[in-house]
DNA sequence: TTTGATATGTTGTTTATCCAACACATTAAG
DNA sequence: CTTAATGTGTTGGATAAACAACATATCAAA
C-alpha cells in the first residue's frame, strides 16, 4: 500500500482551516461565520480554502467527523467488537461533544449537526458489526447500524435534558444489557 | 511610500516559528531546543527556517525584541517623551517579561538574553532622547541611552532578586526623580 | 426598482514552501 | 582511533498557496 503521502502543506493548511473555525465557534454563531472570517483568523487566502473544502457546510461536516474520531481514538474504537465498554465510551464521546460544542455555538443548526453524527456513528457501527458477523452485504447489519446510530444519538440528546444529575455511563448502562442481548445478538 | 506588503505566508510562517519556539521553552531550556524541535512544532520545512531566520540564536533575538515591542506598543512607546511614566510602563515591561520567561527557561544563557534586552531598551531610549533633544549624532545622546538602558535592566534583574514583596512601580519610583533631573534633562 | 455593499465561488499566473540530496560538525559507543 | 547517529546549513527542481480579477448572489437602504 504505496499511499503517496498528503503534502505537509495541506495538513497544515487543513489544520489552521479547522482550529480557526473551531475558535470561531467558541465566539459566533455558526451562521454568522463567513468564510472570509475563518480565511483571516487562520492567515491563509479564501481561494485555499475552496481548494480544500467544497463550502463551509463541508468544512462543518469534516469538522464534526474529525473530532468524534480523535474523542474516540486510542480507546476501544479501534478493537472492533460491540461490547459493553465500548457503547459506553462511544456515548461518552457523542454526550460530552455535545456539551462541548453543538450546545452552545448552533443554535438554528442542531438537525444538520444530528445528521451528521448520526452518519458518523452509523459507518463505525457497521463497520464494528461487519467485523462481529463478518456477512458482508446483509441488509440487517446496514439496519442494525442506523438504529444503533439513532439510538445512541438520541440518548445523547436525553441525556442532556435531564442533566447534570448524573453522568453518561450512568444513564447509558441500564439500557446496554438489552442492547447486547436483543439488536446485536439477537 | 509604496512599501510592497510582505506575502502572507512569509507573515504567517514567522508565527508559527516563533509560536512554536515559545512554547517548546516553557518545556525545555534554550539549550535543549533544536531547529528540528521548531519546525516539527510549527509543522514547516526545516528548510523553510533558514529561508526566514539565520540560526537559532537569530530567531531567539527576534522573538526577544518582538514580545518586548509588542509589551510597550499601545502604552506611551508611541509616545516618544521620556517621562515618568514612561519609564514606569518599561520597567513593568521588562520585570514581567522577565518573570514570564527568561527566568525559568534559558538557564545558561542568561547573558545573551540580557544583552538583547539592553540593546532593544537603548535603541526605545534613544529615539525617545531624539525625539525630546533633536539634536541628531549628538554622541552624549547615545552615552545616556546605553546608560538607561543598563540602568533599567540592572534595576529589573535586582527587583527580581529582592521580590516578590514589592511591585516594580513601587521599586522604581523612588528612582525616577534622579533620572529625570540628573541624567536626561541635566 | 435601483444602488451599494458584502459574500460566494472560479481561474491563470506568480511565489513561498517542500523535498531530496548533499557536505560538514558534533557526540557517544565500541 | 573507527563507526553510527544526530544536528546544522545549503541547493535546484516540484508543488501548494497567494493574488488579482471576474461573474454571480444576497440583502438592506434610497
Amino acid at each position: 500500500m504505496s499511499q503517496s503521502k498528503t503534502d505537509p502543506r495541506v495538513l497544515r493548511t487543513r489544520k489552521l482551516i479547522m482550529d480557526s473555525f473551531i475558535q470561531l465557534s467558541e465566539k459566533k454563531e455558526f451562521k454568522d461565520i463567513t468564510v472570509k472570517d475563518i480565511t483571516t483568523e487562520a492567515m491563509i487566502n479564501r481561494a485555499t480554502f475552496y481548494y480544500h473544502f467544497e463550502d463551509i457546510y463541508d468544512l462543518l461536516e469534516k469538522v464534526l467527523s474529525e473530532v468524534l474520531l480523535i474523542n474516540l481514538k486510542g480507546d476501544q474504537f479501534e478493537n472492533n467488537e460491540i461490547n459493553e465498554e465500548g457503547i459506553i465510551t462511544i456515548f461518552k464521546a457523542i454526550a460530552n461533544f455535545q456539551a462541548s460544542l453543538s450546545n452552545r455555538c448552533h443554535r438554528g443548526y442542531e438537525d444538520t449537526i444530528a445528521r451528521i453524527i448520526r452518519d458518523q456513528l452509523e459507518v463505525i457501527f457497521y463497520k464494528m458489526l461487519l467485523k462481529q458477523h463478518n456477512t458482508e452485504g446483509d441488509e440487517s447489519l446496514k439496519v442494525t447500524a442506523v438504529m444503533l446510530s439513532w439510538g445512541i444519538y438520541g440518548a445523547s440528546v436525553e441525556w442532556r435534558r435531564n442533566s447534570n444529575s448524573i453522568t453518561p455511563q450512568e444513564y447509558i448502562k441500564p439500557a446496554i444489557p438489552y442492547l447486547m442481548s436483543g439488536i446485536v445478538l439477537g
